[in-house]
DNA sequence: ACAGTAACCTGTTTGC
DNA sequence: TGCAAACAGGTTACTG
């Protein structure tokens, strides 16, 4: 589910409701997620306060005045504020609780993470070899054009490798290569600099327009209250395999690349 | 270093 | 209709 605009989305949103509050508890229903939620979470952050919320990647950063709690939405995670009282239903595995009202954890698949860190975050396993955010300046044409000498796979698994850039999943790649008409699966190697430099523009502008919509929601993304996203009426090709192409009309096609559905138009993106 | 695949899970859709 | 296979927004870990 989440990418980059999804994990955004629900920084945004839960950040005014948890930032300098206090934490009364936590409870921890289903702690076998990606990796166990330590079971010493309670103790590191009752009575402690929230300083800020900020995002690493797809990485959610609650930080503690020190320590930090990592949380990962995984493929089908999302988070709710609800009141305290609110009944727990399936897949609610987590709770941080407050005077009022908790931050719910829901995934059912369990890809998701919810870690404690008290190192600095820029040294933590996790974080450590990332690539560039993508909305940043630091992320350029010049910069993938760097990163994709000697590489031969497909574009579409570059933009997606997580030391490369990170934040652009399945649904953004496929959108970014169709509007610059790339193909999904040319070489890495095999584009120009100029190409690369539209490339770079166009990931950002897809993920800053997700992002103005609240994400994408394909079946079950929800926003922290509980609402979704607007940007799946926007997706050009994206779980669009048959339909005509936005460009030329032609049906869009659909092909596996490197183990994930992808979706272009073999007449428009060369 | 690079490229490809399996693995972690549950729920929904697709195909016979 | 029923059942099994395929597939889904992510990422790590292992193989060659």
């Amino acid at each position: 589910m989440p990418e980059l605009p999804e994990v955004e989305t629900t920084r945004r949103g839960i950040a005014s409701h948890i930032e300098g509050q206090q934490i009364t508890g936590v409870i921890i229903r289903q702690p076998r997620l990606r990796w166990p939620i330590p079971s010493d979470l309670e103790e590191k952050l009752k009575g402690r306060k929230i300083k800020s919320v900020e995002r690493r990647a797809k990485y959610l950063l609650i930080n503690l005045t020190h320590g930090c709690l990592i949380m990962h939405l995984g493929m089908s995670g999302s988070l709710r504020i609800l009141p305290r009282s609110t009944e727990p239903g399936k897949h609610d595995h987590f709770d941080l609780l407050f005077k009022n009202h908790c931050l719910r954890f829901h995934d059912p698949r369990r890809f998701g993470a919810i870690l404690w860190t008290e190192q600095p975050i820029a040294e933590h396993s996790l974080i450590r070899h990332l690539g560039p955010e993508p909305l940043l300046e630091d992320f350029t044409g010049d910069y993938l054009y760097q990163q994709a000498q000697g590489r031969r796979v497909a574009v579409k698994n570059l933009i997606m490798d997580g030391r490369v850039v990170v934040g652009v999943g399945n649904i953004y790649a496929n959108e970014a290569l169709f509007r610059v008409g790339i193909l999904p699966t040319r070489a890495a190697n095999r584009i120009s600099l100029a190409r690369y430099t539209r490339l770079a523009d166009e990931i950002k502008l897809v993920l800053a327009a997700a992002i103005k919509r609240g994400g994408t929601t394909l079946r079950d993304f929800q926003r922290e209250d509980g609402k979704p996203g607007y940007f799946a009426q926007e997706l050009l090709v994206y779980g669009k395999a048959g339909e005509p192409c936005p460009g030329c009309g032609e049906p869009l096609k659909q092909k596996r690349i490197g183990q994930r559905s992808s979706f272009y138009c073999g007449q428009c993106q060369k």
